[in-house]
DNA sequence: TTTACTTATCGCCATTTACCGATATGTTAG
DNA sequence: CTAACATATCGGTAAATGGCGATAAGTAAA
């Protein structure tokens, strides 16, 4: 049975991913490179407030890992966190409809 | 590539989706049964508007199908769509993290 | 036609979200 | 130590979201 705990997790995930300029974001790491928050920035077309706040959510969420090299934050998506929780997903939902 | 429509569809299936009251209403449905709106506002425990609202974000964003029977509507989760949309999602996440 | 019932819509309010510019914090370079 | 730079946080605003009760719209029963 899925618990409302459950329920409130998977929320939390999807409403980190659910934002256009998140997606954007995560889009950018095909190549696997690490990225700082300024490329990120720039790349996606935001302010950088704005950028440095979405990557807090995305962090907070679990989607994204960070760490500080000198006096740069480089972010790197999460992939097993992402692609594990999209599969709970997909298995909780399978389940019920 | 990933276009720009497509990241904005992924938002609208995501946004509709990350609701714990939403997930709930899906979570009804393992037994693959119809139900009406009384049945679901009373099962998730909601006002009956709220209810209403619920199900017409699900239904706008391709989650469920309804129609009516008598003076009832009736909801169903649209299996075909949820689990493709979530495929696809995880797909182009796979590429990029 | 009137009544009862089911669902959708409306008006309202509180909360959250997204965005920005400005500023604070922290780090390296000089 | 100071200056320059990178990122995070703050303050503010506009829009979106979620909730409710009240009401409108549609259907079936009497």
């Amino acid at each position: 049975m899925t618990k409302k705990t459950d329920l409130k997790e998977m929320e939390g995930f999807i409403k980190a991913l659910g934002s256009e300029n998140r997606l954007k974001i995560l889009m950018l790491f095909m190549d696997g490179r690490e990225r700082t928050v300024n490329e990120i920035t720039h790349a996606v077309g935001i302010g950088q407030s704005t950028c440095s706040e979405h990557l807090a959510v995305l962090k907070k969420a679990g989607l994204m890992n960070s760490h500080k090299m000198g006096k740069e934050v480089l972010y790197l998506p999460n992939r097993d966190v992402i692609l594990g929780m999209l599969e709970r997903i997909s298995g909780t939902l399978k389940q019920c409809c």
